[in-house]
DNA sequence: ATTCTACCACCTGTATACATTTTGGGGTTA
DNA sequence: TAACCCCAAAATGTATACAGGTGGTAGAAT
C-alpha cells in the first residue's frame, strides 16, 4: 500500500469502503470526494463507475452509495465460487500442457514450505490464492478466469479467511495435492468433485465463523 | 431500436461495433466519437470505460481499439455458459418458489405458442431467452445471474442464432419441456444435466455453423 | 541513402465551468 | 394536522479548456 497521492481515486476510495470508512449505504458525492483526494470530479466519477461494475457500489437513482452486504450473501459467493472452481478443475485435467502442470506443482509446493507458526495470514492467503489462479490458468478458457475473478472481488468485503487453524491448513494441503494429482492424471471428474468439496468445506467453515461472531455480539 | 439521438452514446458505440461499423482493432478516438455522435467527449470516455469492462473494448496503452474476436472463442463461451446454466438449473430446481415454478412454466408456455413459420428469428430468441433468464432468477442467487449476464454479452458479437430450423426449435422445445418437469420435481441432478446437454447441444450447432461459414467463403 | 534529431500534431488525462435534474424544506391551505 | 406546491440548494450530467505525453514525420547531417 503505497503513499495516498500515488494512489488512484479509485484504489482510494476502494480501500476506503473496504476499511468501512464509508460504511454502506454511505452516499459517495462526488464533489465531496473530489475535495477529500485533492482531484478533481472527473476521476472521482470515473473511479465511482468502476467500482459500480465491480458492485461495490450502487445507484439508486442518480446517487451512489456503497453497496449494502449480508453475511448470508457470503454463502452465494461461495456457492458459485464452488461451481466456477469445478468448472476450472474439470477443465486444467483435460487441457493442461506440462508447463501449467509444472506452474501449479511450483505453487503446490511453495504452500508446503510455508512453517504456519511463522507466516502471516496474508501471506498464507496470497500462496493459496496463486496456486488457484494456477489452476485457472490451466484451464485455457479466458472466460472461466474472467469471471473468478469478478466473484473473488466481493470476497474483500467479508474479513478473516478460512486458513486460520493449523488443522484446516493441513487439510487444505492435502486437498490441493489430491487436486494436482487429478490433474496430473487428466481426470477430469475427479478433479472438479475435489474442488468442489474444497470450497463447500470453505464455505461451512465461514458459516461457523458467522454463527460464532453472531454468538459473541448478538443483534 | 430508437432514433440515433435518443440513444445513449454507449448504445450507440456499441451497436456500431456489433454491426462491425467499427471492425475489430479500430481505434475508437474519443474526439473522432465525439463529433460523430454529437456530444462532448465526457460521455464518450464514460461509453468507452463501460465497454471497456463489458469485454467489447480493449485497452492498448492508452488507446482503446475494438476487441478482437475468434470464431473459436465461441466454444470457450459456450462451454462457459454450460457450466453456469447447469449450475443455475441445480440451484433452480433445490430453491425455487411456487412463484418461480409458474413464471418458468408461462415462458415455456409463450415458446410453445410460437409458430415457427410465422415468427421472425428475434422473437424467438427472445422468448428463448426470457425463458432461460427465470430459470436464473429461481436459483436465487444474485452472483449467478450476474455471471450468465456477463457471459451473454460476448454472444452478441456473433451473427445467427441456433433456433434456425424446425427440428432444432422443437427439440429446444423438448428439452425445455424437460428441465420444466426436472426443476418441478426437484431433481436438481437432472436438471443440470438436462441444462447441460442443452448447452452443449447449442454449441455443436454453432461448430456446424462455423465449418459450413468456412466451406462457403474458405480463408 | 540512411539515420538521427527536433518539432509538431494528435490523443488521452485532468480541471473547471455551465446545464439540468432531483431533493428536501417551508409555508400555505383544506 | 396533513397534504400539496413551490422554490432553493445541491448533486449529477455535459461541455470546454488546458496539460502532459507519445508517436510520427520532415529535414539535416553524415
Amino acid at each position: 500500500m503505497s503513499s495516498p497521492a500515488l494512489m488512484s481515486p479509485y484504489l482510494m476510495i476502494r480501500n476506503a469502503i473496504i476499511a468501512q470508512e464509508f460504511p454502506p449505504r454511505a452516499q459517495l458525492v462526488e464533489n465531496a470526494l473530489a475535495k477529500k483526494y485533492n482531484v478533481s470530479r472527473t476521476p472521482i466519477r470515473e473511479a465511482l463507475r468502476r467500482l459500480e461494475t465491480e458492485g461495490l457500489v450502487e445507484r439508486y437513482g442518480s446517487r451512489m452509495q456503497v453497496r449494502e452486504y449480508r453475511p448470508e450473501e457470503m454463502l452465494d459467493l461461495y456457492e458459485v465460487r464452488s461451481f466456477l472452481e469445478e468448472a476450472a478443475a474439470k477443465t486444467a485435467a483435460l487441457r493442461h500442457t506440462d508447463m501449467d502442470l509444472m506452474l501449479i506443482e511450483r505453487a503446490h509446493q511453495s504452500m508446503l514450505d510455508i512453517k504456519f507458526e511463522e507466516a502471516s495470514a496474508a501471506q498464507m492467503a496470497a500462496a493459496n490464492r496463486t496456486f488457484h489462479e494456477r489452476v485457472w490458468a490451466a484451464s485455457h478458457s479466458a472466460a472461466l478466469v474472467d469471471l473468478l475473478d469478478r466473484i473473488l472481488v466481493h470476497f474483500i468485503r467479508y474479513p478473516g479467511t478460512t486458513l486460520s487453524t493449523p488443522e484446516r491448513w493441513s487439510q487444505v494441503l492435502k486437498e490441493h495435492e489430491e487436486l494436482v494429482s487429478a490433474i496430473r492424471d487428466r481426470d477430469a471428474e475427479s478433479a472438479g468433485k475435489i474442488a468442489s468439496v474444497h470450497m463447500e468445506e470453505a464455505k461451512n467453515i465461514r458459516i461457523e465463523m458467522y454463527i460464532d461472531a453472531q454468538e459473541i455480539a448478538p443483534s
